[in-house]
DNA sequence: TATTGGATGATAATAATTATCATCTGAGCG
DNA sequence: CGCTCAGATGATAATTATTATCATCCAATA
């Protein structure tokens, strides 16, 4: 079995695991640990729905109905800056398209956000011929690797400033 | 090598064969051939860089100096629906947060957006170990599998309409 | 060529995200 | 414990991608 559901016992023992350890990391990393940061971290790890901002804020605004919104989109920004969270929209901020319908998939440089198209044959091979998985009718895929480009890298350029939208 | 990058050659001569298709294709699926649409797909197809709908803009503009954005970005979303391109953001239209920071991937429901974590960990060989693709730092991956959930497929529910942003 | 349903252009509306800035507070220190 | 202040928050404005609306236009078929 290579394909495999996570079942929510196990998704739920990690999250109280990391709920426990989160106010600890955040201190190593110089994050001070407000209220405001473990309600959300809690809402996040308590939803299995991967939510966006919105739905956390309407569930951290019934114990701290003073929150700001903006105050949730930017915690969970840094959550994600600091491996507490992963952004499931990943690096795009906006639509991209491509022409190419051929099964590949994507490395993407998290930096310039470059995209190249590769190919993974075994992955193929892993999904052919899998038409369902759980409650789910399979219809395709893609796999979007994050990288590092040369260009990038030779350039050492630190800082986190807003990227080139191109 | 189950991993390789899909060369510009390659990738040039599939446009070709797209593009000379399309006209034929369009008519079949009963679609108008418009020269804005010609003019969209052609860009599209030239395109290695998996642009957003302005650089399409700023392409198709200088032959349709009076192009509208609007057709754009409703033509783009018109040719994924008839398979001649792809969308790489996928199914997101804003930021989705995950607190599961384990190696996993996940499955989405194309049409109520609903999504599950789950393991390959024959994905997780091929990958491991790899720390880098031609001019790519691999940091890591994720893989999104699109398909349509038991609840989406009993309630048969056709048509376009938004969907539940829930 | 006339007809017409779908396509386009112009523009307004929507909505997610980010920026700004005044105010507040967590955490180390005396 | 109270003081200090870098960093965090709240309120709100600004930005921007995308979608909706609707009058007009035109590709496809007869």
């Amino acid at each position: 079995m290579e394909l495999q559901l996570v079942s929510e016992g196990r998704r739920a023992g990690y999250a109280a695991r990391r709920l426990a350890e989160f106010a600890e990391r955040c201190r190593k990393g110089g994050l001070a640990v407000t209220p405001q940061r473990l309600a959300i971290i809690r809402a996040l790890l308590a939803s299995a729905e991967h939510p966006r901002a919105d739905a956390i804020y309407a569930q951290v605004r019934k114990e701290h109905p003073h929150i700001s919104l903006a105050t949730v989109h930017r915690t969970l920004e840094t959550l994600c800056e600091i491996g507490e969270a992963r952004k499931v929209t990943m690096l795009h901020d906006s639509a991209r398209y491509d022409g190419n319908v051929m099964p590949h998939h994507h490395v993407v440089c998290v930096k310039c956000r470059r995209i190249r198209d590769i190919e993974i044959p075994e992955l193929e091979r892993i999904l052919d011929g899998r038409s369902e998985l759980g409650e789910f009718t399979l219809l395709g895929s893609s796999l979007e690797i994050h990288a590092v480009c040369d260009r990038c890298n030779s350039r050492r350029v630190r800082g986190r400033g807003k990227r080139s939208r191109g």
